[in-house]
DNA sequence: CGTGTGACAGGGG
DNA sequence: GCCCCTGCCACAC
């Protein structure tokens, strides 16, 4: 466990953990942090080794149409919705309501503490 | 070392 | 404003 060894991975894990009580995110923007917008489909990939670890809360991190394309990674089959719920962001037809005012971007929150 | 894949994003119709 | 297709990077086999 050497922070230097930091891979992509673990870099996506650091910041899905600052991610607020009641707060969202999307893949592109926490992509964008990491330099790698591009790669938004690589920070998805980590959150699926992120389920592993457990320590993740990758129920807040939805796609750009705020979507829970995700929903489907996790136990139970609304489980990811009633997580996002149960922090009092309301959820419809697996899309969050709302989602640009629960959005958080780690570009804009994260900066500050360069 | 090449191919396939993936919880996306952006652009075009 | 919604739906479809393409591009992109990084990791696993």
């Amino acid at each position: 466990m050497k922070p230097e060894n930091e891979n992509f991975f673990e870099k996506v894990y650091t910041v899905a953990r600052q991610i607020p009580f009641g707060r969202v995110t999307s893949y592109g923007a926490i992509a964008k942090y990491l330099g790698t917008a591009r790669s938004a489909r690589m920070v998805g990939w980590a959150m699926n080794g992120a389920h592993k670890i457990g320590d993740i809360p990758a129920h807040r991190v939805v796609n750009r149409k705020g979507l829970l394309t995700g929903k489907h990674h996790f136990e139970g089959t609304n489980l990811m919705q009633q997580l996002l719920e149960n922090e009092g962001i309301k959820v419809v037809d697996n899309q969050i309501v709302n989602f640009e005012v629960h959005f958080w971007d780690p570009w804009q929150e994260l900066k500050q503490f360069s």
